[in-house]
DNA sequence: GTTATGATTTACT
DNA sequence: GTAAATCATAACG
């Protein structure tokens, strides 16, 4: 129990594989003197050299720059101004890939993370969308890059997530992205944190 | 219950 | 200038 994910399991290859064993882990952030762990129930792989949805795909810039790191840090980007999307960059140097969180369980800190979000009531819209979890997590633009494994962020062993449990779906939001936007390159567990439409998902 | 639209920062396909 | 890995709100059935 308590067991720290080592970071050389966010090299492995191919992303989307490591996208799917991240599941049912804990993301644990300590801001602000503040604990607080979430299990990981929904995310969705990105992959630069391949997926046309990923920022980094064509050009690489001072926004993406995090992504081409070795994997193993975090990659924290600020979409549409307000919300802070937080990422896990996976791969080799040089090899732009990453994993978007984007919902998780409370697990410890629930307090903290309603006293953040501004709600009263623990309810899956707490953290059940890439902006509110790291609002939730007290995650900000300041942790881009940092090293998850360091003093504020890392990953706990969770419970084994058998495979019959991991949903598949399509990823949403990137109608530019052509054909590559129908890759089954989104996982979840079946939670009540992972809402959204019928009939996208499947196993 | 669902679907449509605005907000707001950053980068450039 | 346009588009984006989103969320909250409003309107509708």
């Amino acid at each position: 129990m308590h067991k720290l994910l080592n970071t050389k399991f966010l090299k492995q290859t191919p992303v989307e594989h490591v996208a799917q064993k991240l599941l049912g882990h804990h993301l644990v952030t300590n801001i602000d003197g503040i604990k607080t762990v979430g299990k990981i129930v929904e995310l969705e792989a990105y992959c630069g050299r391949r997926d046309k949805a990923c920022h980094a795909y064509f050009k690489r810039t001072a926004r993406n720059e995090v992504m081409f790191a070795e994997g193993g840090v975090a990659y924290v980007y600020l979409c549409y101004g307000i919300h802070s999307l937080f990422n896990i960059v996976t791969g080799a140097l040089d090899e732009p890939a990453g994993v978007l969180i984007r919902g998780i369980e409370p697990i410890i800190g629930e307090k903290h993370m309603l006293k953040r979000r501004g709600m009263s009531t623990n309810t899956p819209n707490l953290s059940n969308g890439p902006g509110k979890i790291s609002q939730a997590l007290g995650i900000t633009t300041e942790l881009n890059g940092e090293l998850i494994g360091g003093p504020s962020i890392w990953l706990e062993k969770g419970g084994p997530v058998n495979d019959e449990e991991v949903l598949v779906g399509k990823r949403i939001g990137i109608d530019y992205a052509g054909e590559d936007k129908n890759l089954p390159w989104r996982f979840a567990i079946q939670s009540p944190y992972v809402g959204h439409k019928k009939g996208l998902w499947h196993r």
